[in-house]
DNA sequence: ATGGAGGATAATAATTACTTATGATCAATA
DNA sequence: TATTGATCATAAGTAATTATTATCCTCCAT
């Protein structure tokens, strides 16, 4: 009897072309998936595919037998959700791939509501680059991906999660730290802490700095560091002052180490969306998780800033 | 990863209602079965079966996912079938059975041919009792049925595939011997030897008989036996004379030990049929089969006939 | 109450199916 | 043309799975 875990690797193998890299897919050793597509070609004296050297190819019977693999591989999958949902209780396993830093602080606020819920859907979340959180959800390897910029894809179905407002934050015994307002002049003014440049999400806001007439080429930089939270320490440090997501500071404004300062005019948040595979079964659980956050985004957000400002007053 | 063999299993046991008996169809253990449904209950946190002390019923859980279930294991064939019989070359099991005894005679033939031209289809033939097969048809633990009677079913297609003579046959001493034809009511004064009533194909030469003028209650029936092969023994043996199928005569009159005498007017034979189960899918084997008998049927008689003539010549 | 039918469970044996390590083959390249 | 790197096949060892047999347990009919 035919068995789905070799229908599986065989697909992925076709996918990939390549024997190597669907093993990485599936977790499994290169060793792993020669077996057991060399299984099934045993089982039913068929080459599912050619081998040439370094390379392989799918066959014509390789072809001709996918289409009907991979019904196979649905008609399971939708009898997998049928069985890890019975009597309407939603269960299942999501794998979450965050992109954004951002995710760090209100991902695991998102899935405690969600998991109140819906106590029976495992959810794993992994931070990663965003290309990789795209490639993930193509290879279905991801159920749901949250990124920090929009995407347009055939396969990908996107939906904004929440806007997180950029702020300036300034150390605690900083002299604007009791001020309601500056202008955005002032902010050249002052030391700047930045991240390195590269850095994708913080183009996005030098674009939005200038727009708002900042120039971000005259900003005082005195420290460059490579992510968030470094930035954030250094502020804390008293180093210097920096644009940063709201969510982000959301702990160090709580514990009274930074102070928001606001810029008059200045206005810019970053968006963060959800993506998903469309042309992929919609399983109970993903279902679930996405209606969720349609529904809950606000609130949530609002909750967590909330909770954390709650931190300071449980002290 | 959800298994093709446990969902058979709970396939088979939900149309049982009974592990014990879906055991022995799917040729295991009744605690394999019992293992393979808790698997899966345990993986999904389901309760397929409701179990009441000696009795299980489907639960609502087991209800809801069994049409999917079945959908997987359908396109399961279709695949499978698909791999058997790549490139043209048909391939697969055959799993027939036989409730006449004339197919004892036939079938070995039937299928010599047919493996001619399909060599990797593999077939088993079992000769059963006639409930067994249509049985086993609808239990889909067959593939083909071959039965001596009409049947009607909603599930079965039937189809004719040989039309066997009933001949009188006397011992090769026996003054008939060298006769061209007796009269029906001859019969009657010679002594017959005739298989338990209680047989059906009896019945219906019964019927037969009578309806050509020879009453079988007048018959000189000197001894009855179980089967019709013994019947043929004891008509070797000069105990009497009988009326039966050609074919299984086909030997023995070949081998001169017994010989054909017509009886006037009488021209009786006894259908042969194929049967398949409908609504369950015709795999190419099956096809081939099917088909390869609807072509060859006639001549395949004719064949057998000859072939078994050959053996005099050959000594 | 008691025997038997039907299912569960435990222990064991057999089989599968991974993994790691290594070998073989081909293509690109120096 | 030898070398290197990428890729798949194969071998050996081991872990995990799965079936079997042999009881055991429970309920129902007598």
């Amino acid at each position: 009897m035919i068995n789905i875990a070799e229908l599986k690797v065989f697909v992925t193998a076709a996918e990939e072309m390549n024997f190597s890299r669907a093993a990485q897919r599936l977790h499994l050793s290169q060793s792993a998936v020669s077996q057991n597509i060399q299984s099934i070609e045993r089982t039913y004296r068929v080459e599912l595919f050619v081998r040439h050297g370094r390379s392989v190819q799918l066959s014509e019977a390789g072809k001709s037998i996918l289409p009907m693999a991979r019904d196979v591989l649905n008609s399971a999958r939708l009898l997998e959700d049928a069985l890890s949902n019975v009597n309407g209780e939603v269960a299942g396993d999501l794998s979450i791939g965050c992109a954004t830093t951002s995710g760090r602080y209100f991902i695991p606020n998102l899935l405690a509501s969600f998991q109140r819920d819906y106590p029976h859907v495992r959810t794993r979340v992994s931070l990663m680059r965003r290309q990789d959180v795209l490639d993930g959800l193509l290879d279905q390897t991801l159920n749901i991906g949250i990124i920090g910029r929009f995407v347009e894809h055939r396969d990908l179905q996107i939906q904004p999660l929440l806007e997180d407002r950029v702020i300036l934050i300034v150390p605690a015994h900083h002299p604007w730290a009791n001020l309601k307002q500056v202008k955005p002049a002032d902010v050249l003014e002052q030391p700047f802490i930045s991240r390195e440049v590269n850095s994708g999400t913080y183009e996005v806001l030098f674009d939005n700095l200038r727009r708002h007439g900042i120039d971000p080429d005259n900003l005082n930089v005195v420290m460059q560091l490579g992510d968030a939270e470094a930035v954030e320490m250094a502020v804390e440090k008293g180093i210097g002052i920096t644009f940063i997501s709201e969510m982000m500071a959301a702990r160090s404004l709580a514990l009274g180490r930074v102070k928001k300062v606001a810029v008059e005019g200045f206005n810019v948040t970053q968006p963060v969306y959800m993506v998903r595979h469309v042309s992929r079964m919609f399983t109970h659980a993903e279902a679930k998780l996405w209606e969720f956050v349609k529904l809950h985004h606000e609130e949530l957000t609002a909750e967590l800033l909330f909770n954390l400002a709650d931190v300071t007053l449980a002290r």
